[in-house]
DNA sequence: TTGTATGCGTTATCAA
DNA sequence: TTGATAACGCATACAA
């Protein structure tokens, strides 16, 4: 069996109570004792048992990270930014995936606040109810949002109308007008903030230029995958609506499905039809053209983020940026 | 405050013994008591609470999973195979990353063995020290080894060494002889069985079609990245030995960037310089010219180590594959 | 079929 | 400066 502070106190002739304030590093302890015990810890090779630890404080020294699913580009590189950030090791870092199961969200994060009771979790796109919000209030456990808020809750967050504004605004300013989209859902829900938010700038900078908005060059899209991009391809093809420009809310993974199923079909791009993503991940300066592309500074998002939450930990207040804006980075794809 | 057994016991009239055992299933309560319990843990919204489990229990219902970085593509993908099983909900995902701290790797085992007690440890390409793996099997912790092995642990490998040779002698039988390998640190001790089996791999190869290995063709990198393709490409055609090919075992990330940079400076791939790459990443056919690579088949391996970590869990003999064959996967760059 | 008693490892309160 | 005692929420052996 493991070394307790149980055996530490017997082999250094003090009692439990004693150890215990030397290993939180409580200054009430002689000097004397202090190291005799510390040398027993050493030798003994003693550490503490978190479990038993939170048990007596109610609250475990977990950070939980909750999110659709952690392999997306996204979340990897929010979880960049996270690790980014030196945390101390008694803490812990939790990942919770719903697998992409909205409904399971609000009982995911129930579950997570009940059988788990970290000390405050961060939230990748993801909002759970407004009751599942008020019983985290109530327990004083604080929830950081990514891409999503709500009342109560620190949130961070991008400015993703003003990216989307200004990706189509430069589409036109190249003298281009039969600009589609290639969106999340729009009708769903749940998590959808960012996507409404991007459709928005898309429609206010046609508007804004005169140019009136046709329902029919909306793309709908469910994965952010490159499959999605090349599907999205094929309607652009097919729809009767000429497109000469394509701005791709859904992220650079599905613009480089759309430009490499447009070349495969033989439309040229840029000159066919320009194409612009959001992301600036990795794969927007590898593929050819490479993408003209919104940035998002999805790692400083991340290092934001934990940063809230160990502010929260150690009841400090946070005050650094919560939202940030993204960039456009023109290439050669628009 | 949360519900706890007590309260439940108080409101139906029995002890926290009785509760407790219809939490957990047991057969032996009648159907009348049962269902006026179960009543009652609906009604007043009642979890278990997981730290008190953990603590009579002497262990936690974690699986750690341990890594590097967690946001590389490698483990991004391992992450992806063991998110697509499902997980049963009281059963914690716990991540922690060494941060490339090599010298940090048998105190993380350590610190994750002692005061997080978990179920069982998957460990992406980490090996801590012997007598760390002797005491996990001290205190019944299985050890699930992804891209390493040790004596008493099960692992999760792929055959590197068929991998690499099948690349190299794909290219040279397409004639090419000048054959240059990008590969990871040689002599990094840790971590770096994988590395060494791909240079075997390569030099079993060449030696097997009589063509001697030239050293001044070896390039060594570091991190696996886009950055070190660049810089790989700057020295190929910096050096004297000459090269009508490179097997890039250090990985697409970086095959992308040798061949970016390759062609940025002149060079025709596969004409001049034909490139074979590792892993079979999302990227590697998104760029152009796409990437002729080793298809490794990273997701299967993350769902065979949850698996094997659930059959352990569940005191079952996990009875499936546990050594995958690498593929080589032919398109335009070789 | 249900209850009693005890303990898991730690910390908090209060007393000495 | 240290110790005695109780408590956190749950599970288990044993008794009834």
């Amino acid at each position: 069996m493991a070394v307790t502070i149980k055996d530490i106190a017997k082999h250094v002739g003090v009692t439990p109570t004693t150890v215990s304030m030397v290993v939180r590093g409580d200054t009430r302890i002689s000097t004397a004792t202090r190291e005799k015990i510390q040398q027993a810890i050493k030798e003994m090779k003693y550490r503490p048992n978190y479990i038993g630890r939170s048990l007596v404080r109610g609250r475990s020294n977990v950070i939980a990270v909750v999110s659709g699913f952690f392999s997306s580009m996204f979340s990897v590189e929010i979880m960049k930014g996270i690790e980014s950030k030196l945390i101390p090791v008694e803490i812990k870092l939790n990942q919770y995936a719903t697998r992409g199961m909205k409904e399971r969200v609000s009982e995911l994060f129930r579950e997570i606040l009940y059988s788990v009771r970290p000390q405050s979790v961060i939230s990748i796109s993801l909002k759970p109810e407004d009751d599942v919000l008020m019983e985290f209030q109530k327990e004083g456990v604080k929830i950081i949002m990514i891409e999503e808020s709500a009342g109560n809750c620190q949130s961070v967050k991008v400015d993703n109308e003003k990216g989307a504004f200004s990706a189509v605004d430069y589409l036109i300013k190249k003298g281009r007008s039969k600009i589609g989209i290639v969106s999340g859902k729009l009708e769903d829900g749940t998590g959808a903030a960012a996507v409404l938010e991007r459709f928005n700038g898309y429609r206010s900078a046609l508007s804004m230029h005169g140019i009136s908005y046709d329902p029919k060059r909306l793309i709908e899209t469910a994965n952010f995958s490159f499959e999605d991009g090349i599907e999205s391809a094929h309607k652009i093809k097919k729809w009767d609506a000429g497109f000469d420009a394509v701005f791709c809310a859904a992220g650079d993974m599905t613009a480089a499905g759309v430009i490499r199923e447009l070349q495969e079909t033989g439309t040229k791009v840029p000159d066919d039809i320009a194409v612009v993503g959001y992301d600036d991940i990795i794969i927007a300066s590898v593929i050819k053209p490479s993408l003209t592309t919104v940035h998002q500074p999805i790692f400083e998002m991340g290092y934001t983020a934990i940063n809230m939450a160990l502010d929260h930990i150690n009841k400090k207040e946070y005050t650094g940026p919560a939202v940030f804006t993204p960039k456009l980075v023109i290439r050669e794809s628009a």
